[in-house]
Formats: structure tokens, sequence, C-alpha cells
DNA sequence: CGGGACGCCTGTGAGC
DNA sequence: TGCTCACAGGCGTCCC
């Protein structure tokens, strides 16, 4: 389900009513992706802090355990996976009990942040710092981000140089630049009037500058939009996305394309589904 | 090493 | 109606 801007929408709406709160019990259902590499207890009477976003990742920032030194602080870092959401529930209106989809509750003075996730593939671990394993182990593979100015169409260039797959596929992998997932992929490669089958290391210098353009348009405009609700996204206050609205090949088989009119088609590159036109999208 | 397939898990919708 | 199957927004791991 979540990809940047989902994760970022999701970022944006629990950072204020968590700002100052003071973890009063952690609640850990079924298991997620990985443990949770703690003792839920020991986040008890932790601060929290701000919430960052690397990639897909969110990392919630904890404070020492009361009475402890500086360096017992760490943090949570979060991942939505497919399916997950993350719901804020304030104090003055408790969340109902755990749903057979919930699987973790951060209970603060100030409410309750709730990780659901149907599938389970979303993940809540324990690091003692972003620098540290096992948040550096898996943040350490992830391509620059998107809105990093020194993020240069020369070096996203030389990086597409480096691959000889279907760039499809590179932006999926986040190598290049981290944050489009399917979706946002198939999207900006029609903004960019680039089929999604040609080699990453065919593209020249300008056609990487705008497909560069269109990743940074096509994210920026569907956070804007409160990213996509296609089932069942929901930022933490319940509110959906609009974004799929504008989608212009994004689940749209057979549909004519908004620019030619041509039907859009639909194939499979790595086990998933690729949308793109054909008349609009060049090798 | 790069590239590609697999598997994690559950829900939904299409087709029979 | 009820069953089976394909498919779904991610990504770490394993094998070649």
């Amino acid at each position: 389900m979540p990809e940047l801007p989902e994760v970022e929408v999701t970022r944006r709406s629990i950072e204020r009513p968590l700002a100052g709160a003071v973890v009063r019990a952690a609640v850990m259902g079924k298991p997620l992706r990985w443990p949770l590499g703690c003792d839920p207890a020991s986040l008890t009477g932790r601060a929290v802090g701000s919430v960052m976003r690397r990639g897909k990742y969110l990392w919630l920032v904890l404070g020492p355990r009361p009475g402890m030194p500086q360096d017992d602080a760490g943090g949570l870092l979060l991942h939505l996976g497919m399916s997950g959401s993350l719901g804020f529930h304030p104090a003055s209106t408790p969340p109902p009990p755990p749903g057979p989809h919930d699987h973790f509750d951060l209970l603060t003075t100030q409410g309750t942040l709730r990780l659901h996730d149907p599938r389970r593939f979303g993940a809540v671990v324990w690091s003692a710092g972003l620098d540290q394993a096992p948040a550096s182990t898996l943040l350490q593979r992830l391509g620059p981000e998107p809105f990093d100015p020194s993020l240069t169409p020369e070096r996203f260039h030389a990086r597409l140089q480096q691959r000889r797959t279907a760039i499809k596929n590179v932006l999926l992998s986040g190598d290049a630049v981290v944050g489009a997932g399917n979706i946002y992929a198939c999207e900006a490669l029609f903004q960019s009037g680039i089929d999604p089958r040609v080699r990453a290391d065919r593209i020249s210098r300008p056609r990487a500058a705008r497909l560069l353009q269109a990743v940074r348009d096509t994210l920026a405009r569907a956070t804007a939009l409160g990213g996509s609700t296609l089932r069942d996204f929901r930022d933490a206050h319940g509110m959906n996305g609009e974004f799929q609205a504008e989608a212009a090949v994004y689940g749209r088989e057979a549909q004519p394309c908004t620019r030619c009119g041509a039907a859009i088609r639909r194939i499979v590159q790595g086990q998933r589904a690729t949308y793109l036109c054909p008349a609009c999208q060049k090798r």
C-alpha cells in the first residue's frame, strides 16, 4: 500500500499529536515482519521526540527512561509494508479494543498510536539509534531521498548508468532514488514519456533529468493530495488520499490515455503489474 | 557483483 | 451461493 507519499502523509498526521507525549505502555499483538527487539515494557516512561521519515520508513524518536542517562535513548523504526496504516486516538477518545489486524499500540499521555496491518508485512523495531543496528542495517541500502537537493540530474543519471535492468524495476528497487513504489513509478514513467521496459543504462542524460523531475512532481503532487487510497489507506486521523483519481496509467488497463487516447496497457515486470501508454512512452 | 524469483500474510473480486 | 484462483500499494533473502 504505502509508498513515500502515504508514509509522509502519515508522518505529518502523527508528529503534531505526539509532540510532547510520554509513553505509558506498549502492547504488541501478532508478530510482524520482524520482532520488536525489546521488551515492550522498556518503552514506558520515554518521551516521544520527533517523527522522521527515511524512504518508506518512519523513525519515532524516544528519549531515555526516567533516571537513565542520555545513551538509553533510541526509537522505533516503523514500516507500513503493503497494507499497514497508523491511527492516532487522542486521550479524550480512547481507541476501541484492538481488532484482529491491530498489532501494535503505543499508549501515551496524549493518545494511542495504533498500527493496523492485515497482511503483516509491516514492522515496528526498536533501535538504539538510526546509526545503530538494526535500524542502520535496514536503512543503509536505501538510495537518495527524492527531494534531497544533492541528488542532481547528473548523479541520478550516473546511478542509472550502473543498472542494466528495466528502468521500472530500478525505480522500484530504490537505489537510484527512494520513494516510488508501483503506482508512482508507473506514473512518473508516463509523465516523462519513457517506456518502463527500457534498460536503465540506455537512458540519456536529458531523459534521466526529465524522469527525476517526474518522480519529484508525482511524489509531491500525491503527498499534497494526501496520498492514494486504493483500498483502505488513511492517514492517522482517518482521512482518505485523493491522488488515485489523478492516476494517468495505474490501474487503467484498456482505458484511453488521457493524453493521446490510445488504450493503456498492462504488462508484468518482475512479477508486478506495470501500466503504460504504448503510444506516449518511448523506448 | 547484479539480476531475478520467492516468500512473508490476508483480503477481495472475478470467474466458474 | 460457494469455491478456487489471481492479484494487491514492499522488500529482505536466496540462488544463479
